[in-house]
DNA sequence: TCTGGGGTCCTAGGACCC
DNA sequence: TCTGGGGTCCTAGGACCC
């Protein structure tokens, strides 16, 4: 059984924002939006210092102003700026790629901007001694990149991904108990001395570290299928893992049936997949500060949304063979209308007409509160 | 305090075909 | 005439993740 590890920056947002003005070194830091907390939006990441006062990812930004009014300290709205997170991940990524352990290559698949899975590459037998391996990562990358970061590790990647959370609590908690103990200074962020940034799930360990856990706490399982397993019986990993198979398939889908069996019982694959992301498609979505009223005005802005993303899309020399229009109306209600083009293009004039035109197959007297397009893409050649 | 934006994958129903 | 059954494509929505 080959190991796998799984490296997660910490605070990656906030930290590169952080890195690039230290003058914001231990203030309460909100990165979300346009970085006006009185416009419509959410946080995309607190700092520890802003997490203190309840602000976290999701919370719209005018609540985590109210909450931060109260703060002795001044605290900083920052817009989000994907250029700079691209900018940083590849660092990280390419520092990843570098390393090399036992005098063998490791393979790098990347997560997303701060997560990514660490496995030898094949033919190289396997990583001796992960927990020393984990240290070397998290040494290295605050060496080059001055990112703190937790890992890892597992027999498969489920378990890899699930110990670095633990990694991070445990990190999170000797972080809180230091500041209630005003000795925050010494550790620093991350917690960089031996041991305390990673964790270990193994098979052997999995119904100790899992069994007694809500399903919920298993990735992919969010509290939609939480709540229909509960409803079954079925309320921790351990149930899951004894659930009948048939039931499973038959109330939850003949593919997610056996999925979610597999998850309760720790069973993944262990395969680090190095191949460069190539994505399905690309969307961009806006909610106006405004409500739109005005028919006219929905036209104009999908128009343009559209344009946008076959911006996007030329960027990757990429076709559009099917076009999606999402439409929020007030107060929350959501829906989509989709077509199948007759043919691959990157036509931008034709692109904004096929999205336009979907809009004839929605209701126009309702005050609109999101609009977005999704141009869902061709293979490359 | 009303609830972001960028993605992926799965499900289910109807159309359509044999 | 009381009416199969399987396969595939298209569309809409749901769920989840970062």
């Amino acid at each position: 059984m080959g190991w796998v590890l799984h490296v997660d920056l910490d605070q990656f947002i906030a930290a590169v924002e952080v890195l690039r003005r230290p003058e914001l070194a231990g203030l309460p830091v909100v990165v979300g939006g346009r970085g006006d907390p009185t416009e419509r939006g959410v946080v995309a990441t607190a700092s520890y210092e802003a997490r203190r006062f309840g602000v976290g990812s999701g919370m719209p930004l005018r609540l985590a102003e109210r909450k931060l009014r109260k703060s002795s300290t001044e605290a900083v709205f920052l817009p989000v700026d994907a250029a700079a997170y691209d900018a940083a991940s590849a660092e990280v990524m390419d520092t990843l790629r570098s390393l090399e352990w036992g005098g063998a290559p490791v393979l790098v698949e990347v997560l997303g901007w701060d997560e990514a899975f660490v496995g030898p590459a094949p033919g190289h037998g396997d990583l001796d001694d992960p927990v020393v391996f984990a240290e070397l990562i998290r040494a290295t990358l605050l060496d080059r990149t001055q990112l703190a970061s937790a890992v890892g590790i597992g027999d498969n990647k489920l378990q890899a991904k699930l110990a670095t959370g633990f990694a991070k609590q445990r990190v999170e908690g000797a972080l809180a108990r230091e500041a209630g103990a005003g000795i925050g200074e010494t550790a620093g962020p991350g917690g960089q001395e031996r041991g305390r940034g990673t964790y270990v799930i193994t098979d052997a360990s999995w119904y100790a570290e899992m069994g007694e856990r809500p399903t919920s706490a298993l990735w992919g399982i969010g509290k939609k299928t939480a709540d229909k397993l509960a409803a079954l019986g079925i309320a921790t990993v351990e149930d899951l893992a004894r659930a009948d198979p048939a039931l499973l398939a038959e109330r939850l889908g003949p593919t997610t049936g056996p999925w979610l069996r597999r998850l309760g019982r720790g069973v993944a694959s262990s395969e680090v997949d190095a191949t460069p992301y190539v994505a399905r498609g690309h969307g961009r979505e806006e909610t106006f500060q405004e409500d739109l009223t005005d028919w006219a005005d929905v036209e104009r802005e999908t128009a343009r949304i559209a344009r946008r993303v076959v911006e996007d899309i030329e960027k990757e020399g990429r076709h559009a063979v099917r076009v999606e229009l999402k439409l929020r109306y007030r107060p929350f209600f959501t829906l989509t209308r989709s077509h199948k083009l007759p043919a691959p293009t990157s036509d931008p004039d034709l692109l904004a007409a096929e999205a336009v035109a979907l809009l004839d197959r929605v209701e126009k007297d309702r005050p609109v509160r999101l609009l977005g397009v999704r141009l869902e893409m061709a293979d490359p050649d």
